[in-house]
RNA sequence: GGGCCUGUAGCUCAGUUGGUUAGAGCAAACCGCUCAUAACGGUUUGGUCGCAAGUUCGAGUCUUGCCAGGCCUACCA
């Protein structure tokens, strides 16, 4: 038995003081993709997601909520798992950062860049913000209506002088700027490398790693005092996954280092930074790759809490359809640039593309194999330049696909794949089987087969994308649950035909807007 | 205040190392087809490539300045 390559893909741990909103959807579902894209592709797969639960911001809303913090955890947490298995998130694991295996792990990368003299004691001090997690300069102070110090992002800050360890941060500027320039793609899109790469160069603080001022985290090893402070404990979570600190273990030697990190844009300096920077110091492999993506607007809106617009990831399922939404999310933007969601285009893709475009395409070929060849798939024979053109080119798409997902460019991967769908209607129109039913039936079995395998082909190709979908396309066809990896895209999977199918129906329906009166 | 990026058809964007009539998708108009989910195909309309100057035989593509927008970063009068 060959052994498969790996492939460890990760989604930030969401915190869970908000409930999940789109960008989560988002976030889970670029990585989702690329996993399913991956295990099809014949590697062996680590998906990991989970939640951040720990922090001071944590701690009081679960006061105020008259909970337990852990009780708080447990239903927050839970709303993420639910929303993961809601959009079929096809994760294998799921961590919490409040479970005792994280703690471990947490612990043990600590100790390990203590034991190597990466982390010191001292002091700091300065204006802390608790609903930001963030201390601030003097000099970033605003003031408020009462003339109070305010932290430019409105809230309040209380001067805070505590016992803090401190991670030498300011040692790494050298390696970091290396890894950046030396690995190529560690940081992408590129735009976002040059960002990371400039704040670098700018000169590095050491980090202040711990706190003393709640007691809701992961304490710190020989000093209960102390709970780590926010980056050791989240960022460690991609270890515990793969049983760090235990570095002989199957998982560890198979998965680390991990290919992608998936973050939003608004933390990517923690994991592009901090993070291979800790990895580093403690003699552990940086990641191969922290992609930041974008952000989604609402009809045009910046999206905010205070403004109404949050968009509701399971609501917009619920109106338009889960594979519909999944297409339209990974469709509609380039990732990695910000995107704008509105209702027109919703439905223009669903419509569009998906009804008109692909759903149509199985219809009306399945419709006239089931209607005229007795219900049994034809066979292709006598294939001509027509036919011979459009299967070159759906053997050829995978290689074209899989370059694009290398570089997390979903957007063109699906450019790709549905301008097959759109020649292979060019291809229906222009052979027109329905004229060729009277005067040369076999021909038109053979132009109906070449359009089933097209649909056969492209249906593979978009099962990381809408798996719901194309499992029901693929069940039209016939084609076993077996033969549906990428070793039987093109010539190896091809469809024989002389075999029987269902009366076809509709995969993609058409949305009909509501009246709106 | 520094640094980076963007500004190309109504909308979203491509435009390789500067080279001849600037492209695609969507939208719009018209035509064709009737197998299909009122779906599909074809044709057409549509741009002084943000503004100005410069380099060049030749610039959307390079340089400078300006305007507009975005992002990162900065302890300051």
């Amino acid at each position: 038995m060959t052994v498969k390559p790996a492939f460890y893909v990760t989604t930030p741990i969401y915190y869970v003081n908000d409930i999940p909103h789109i960008g989560h959807a988002y976030t889970t579902l670029s990585c989702d993709v690329m996993a399913r894209f991956k295990r099809l592709d014949g590697y062996d797969v680590m998906f990991l997601t989970g939640t951040d639960e720990h922090g001071q911001k944590v701690e009081k809303s679960a006061e105020a909520a008259g909970k337990t913090p852990l009780k708080f955890c447990d239903e927050v947490s839970l709303r993420f798992r639910e929303l993961a298995e809601f959009m079929n998130f096809s994760n294998d694991d799921f961590i919490r950062t409040t479970e005792e295996r994280h703690k471990k792990t947490a612990q043990a990368l600590w100790l390990k860049l203590e034991t190597r003299g990466h982390i010191y004691l001292d002091k700091y001090a300065g204006w802390y913000s608790v609903r930001d997690e963030a201390f601030y300069a003097e000099s970033e102070l605003i003031e408020g209506q009462g003339g109070e110090k305010q932290a430019p992002t409105g809230a309040a800050v209380e001067w805070v002088e505590e016992e803090s360890y401190f991670f030498k941060l300011s040692e790494w500027e050298e390696r970091l700027t290396q890894w950046y320039e030396d690995m190529g793609e560690t940081v992408l899109p590129k735009s976002r490398k040059n960002e990371v790469l400039s704040f670098v160069k700018g000169g590095l603080r050491d980090l202040s790693v711990s706190r003393t001022s709640f007691k809701w985290g992961v304490p710190v090893p020989n000093n209960d005092k102390h709970i780590m402070y926010v980056w050791i404990d989240a960022l460690a979570n991609y270890l515990t996954a793969i049983d760090y600190p235990n570095t002989d273990s199957e998982k560890f030697q198979k998965f680390w280092p991990a290919d992608v990190h998936m973050v939003g844009k608004d933390i990517l300096r923690f994991h592009a930074v901090y993070w291979p920077a800790f990895l580093m110091a403690a003699g552990i492999e940086p990641p191969k790759r922290v992609f930041a993506h974008g952000w989604w607007t609402n009809e045009g809106q910046k999206i905010s809490k205070s403004l109404g617009n949050v968009i509701d990831p399971i609501g917009l399922v619920k109106t338009y359809g889960l594979d519909p939404v999944r297409y339209f999310l990974m469709r509609e933007v380039p990732f990695g640039n910000d995107g704008d969601f509105s209702i027109q285009s919703m439905i223009n893709r669903t419509n569009s593309d998906l009804a008109g475009g692909l759903g149509n395409l199985a219809q009306r070929s399945l419709s006239m194999i089931f209607k005229n060849c007795e219900g049994i798939m034809p066979q292709m024979q006598d294939l001509n330049s027509d036919d011979q053109r459009m299967l070159d080119m759906l053997d050829a798409s995978l290689g074209l696909i899989r370059t694009e997902l290398d570089h997390s460019k979903f957007n063109k991967m699906l450019e790709i794949i549905f301008k097959l769908e759109s020649e292979a209607n060019i291809y229906f129109n222009d052979m027109a089987p329905w004229a060729l039913k009277k005067t040369d039936p076999k021909r038109m079995g053979t132009v109906l087969a070449v359009t089933a395998e097209i649909v056969r082909q492209i249906s593979l190709l978009l099962q990381p994308f809408m798996p719901d979908s194309t499992a029901k396309l693929l069940n039209q066809l016939k084609i076993p649950e077996n033969e549906r990896t990428f070793d039987y895209h093109g010539e190896k999977g091809r469809i024989k035909g002389g075999y029987a199918i269902d009366k076809p129906e509709g995969v993609f329906p058409r949305y009909i807007q509501e009246d709106k009166s």
